[in-house]
DNA sequence: GACAAAAGCCAAAACGTTTTGGCTTATCAC
DNA sequence: GTGATAAGCCAAAACGTTTTGGCTTTTGTC
């Protein structure tokens, strides 16, 4: 039913290779031809046909992104605004997405093996790095074009874009430091996530330096939902000895906790100082205005897909290996 | 480098068509003969080329997904959870999801003709649908196979679904009545989507039947982000008789609604009503609580992606046009 | 007018599959 | 022992492209 190549050859009484070459401004086609057959494709309403173009080219001209969710009622807008960064370059460079979604456990890795193996996708963008990650020890095996959002633990050696949440969490202890808090209570990611550690020893690092403790019971744990974070929260406000600012590991638990708090009828800023981590856009619209750690989300995800086409189409990388320096937001949920 | 089906006959000594037959389980190949070409299959780490398999078989198992992308930054909890249903449910039934991010206008048609003509995709989801849609126009005209989230204005022949957010906001609109609420204001998102104009109508005509007006000042527009929804209701509250409750198209918008209010001094629930729509899973842990409108939005995407794998199977749909009954959450928002 | 070079074109192979329509050989019924 | 049937296999065509290598014809040079 769709037009081919070979519909147009027929059409214009030219060859196959000629009408290719033609439309792909070869000059070994007369200028004439050239115009002619052109023009036919146009009024045939031509569209070559992806999968043979690139089963001949052997490339696809795709990148994979395999979105990490967990049950229904995953919504994170950190991952859409990553997405739109990923989704926006990849057309700019003329690329496509192939999105999957796939919860980590047992079936990520088929999925990884399937796209790749099935030369579905020409590298893949991996993110939420963890500490040992079977998906990083797949591609390098395989020597599968890929980048990573986020470091793992041992040898470092491939591409990648990450934030320091070490130094990011230093600043923002420092910060609660300085406004007089010392009962400083921290609500970390699960530990698998390298970013989890990072943050986790930014915060612990940066209170010893301040002389003071993470005691076991100002330490608790979400799985960086809300819900998590209103819970979590509840918990360390209903101590007997409630901390006086909590540090979310992200800005949705942040909002989580400043919920639990409010519903406590503390007011945030004030009584209580909350921080997160992210800087999602809704931190700045939020009330209080959220205290963080900005990492650029949209950017990052430009840089990625950038980087990730770069190697794909063998060009040189700039730099394959990007820490950037975190930013920190003051805001008033910590109050002055 | 990556084995092929011809490296397997080669070691195996049989042809190619015996290897792919016996790969499939016809059953015009001995057990033997079948079991050895499989284990050496296996052996050799082969993974079909799903190109090629595509191109035979004139059918891409992909299904396509334009992301309506507005700027960086852009943020919305809705889409990523809705992307998880259409991810989850495609994965389910062997489809691939391929995502495209473009912003409304002139390249939009383009990017949907480049992957319908090109055999990239199977067929469409359709979100956001505006009264005039063009993609629909275009995807009906060109009998690709399709279904939308959302209607549009004028003939309604094809598969949708959607909920019926006029009859939402009715009972939004009489819930808030009850509370013995008179001076009701109404964020809307931009006129030009359908679902717009539906909640618009559901609002004014509820309002009507309650012998109240909706004066000019009372009606206000946001572009469904949470800023927008700081600013519109800024300037609702700083009229010279502000309203006492304000519902926004959005649960984002809302949110926005909540922290400019909050930002005044005004306790939410007590002070001022404000009510959404959607009910992302944020809506249940913000403080307060907000009253909305319930959308299964994972679920939808889930209905979705069933739907279009049955259109383009061509297996019966049971219900090609499906307006589901909203339900309203009360929250704290809107007080008692 | 002969020869070389350039211009314009095309047949065929290739990418990795699936499917069609046979072709052998073995098995069976009588 | 013959003819029919079944079992097991395979060559070739097809899907829609791009690329290779070569073939004519024209143009240019002396």
């Amino acid at each position: 039913m769709p037009v081919t190549i070979k519909d147009i050859a027929k059409r214009t009484g030219k060859s196959i290779t000629t009408v290719s070459r033609a439309l792909h401004g070869y000059n070994d086609v007369s200028p004439e031809t050239r115009e002619m057959i052109v023009r036919v494709a146009k009024e045939m309403g031509y569209t070559p046909n992806l999968l043979a173009q690139r089963l001949q080219k052997q490339r696809t001209d795709t990148l994979g992104f395999i979105l990490p969710t967990f049950g229904p009622r995953f919504s994170d807008p950190f991952f859409s605004e990553f997405l739109a960064g990923i989704g926006n370059t990849a057309g700019e460079y003329g690329y496509d997405l192939l999105v999957s979604t796939q919860p980590p456990g047992e079936k990520e890795l088929e999925t990884y093996r399937q796209k790749v193996m099935g030369r579905q996708v020409d590298g893949f963008i991996v993110v939420r790095t963890r500490c040992q990650d079977p998906r990083i020890q797949y591609l390098r095996e395989t020597d599968a074009p890929f980048v990573a959002f986020g470091r793992t633990e041992g040898d470092l050696d491939y591409p990648f874009v990450d934030e320091d949440g070490e130094a990011g969490m230093r600043m923002l202890v420092e910060h609660l430091v300085g406004l007089g808090h010392r009962r400083i209570a921290y609500m970390s990611p699960p530990l698998e996530y390298t970013f989890a550690r990072d943050r986790l020893r930014g915060v612990q690092g940066a209170l010893r330096d301040a002389g003071l403790a993470l005691p076991d019971a100002y330490l608790v744990y979400g799985d960086l939902t809300q819900r998590s974070g209103v819970n979590q929260a509840g918990r360390l406000l209903d101590l007997p000895e409630p901390p006086t600012a909590i540090i979310a590991g992200n800005d949705l638990m942040a909002f989580g906790a400043m919920s639990a708090a409010q519903q406590r009828g503390l007011q945030v800023g004030r009584d209580i100082a909350i921080a997160g981590f992210d800087d999602i856009p809704m931190a700045e619209t939020a009330h209080p205005p959220l205290t963080t750690v900005h990492q650029p989300i949209y950017k990052i995800g430009r840089m990625l897909a950038e980087m990730l086409i770069k190697i794909i189409r063998n060009e040189p990388v700039p730099s394959r290996q990007i820490i950037l320096q975190p930013q920190l937001m003051v805001r008033q949920s910590c109050g002055e």
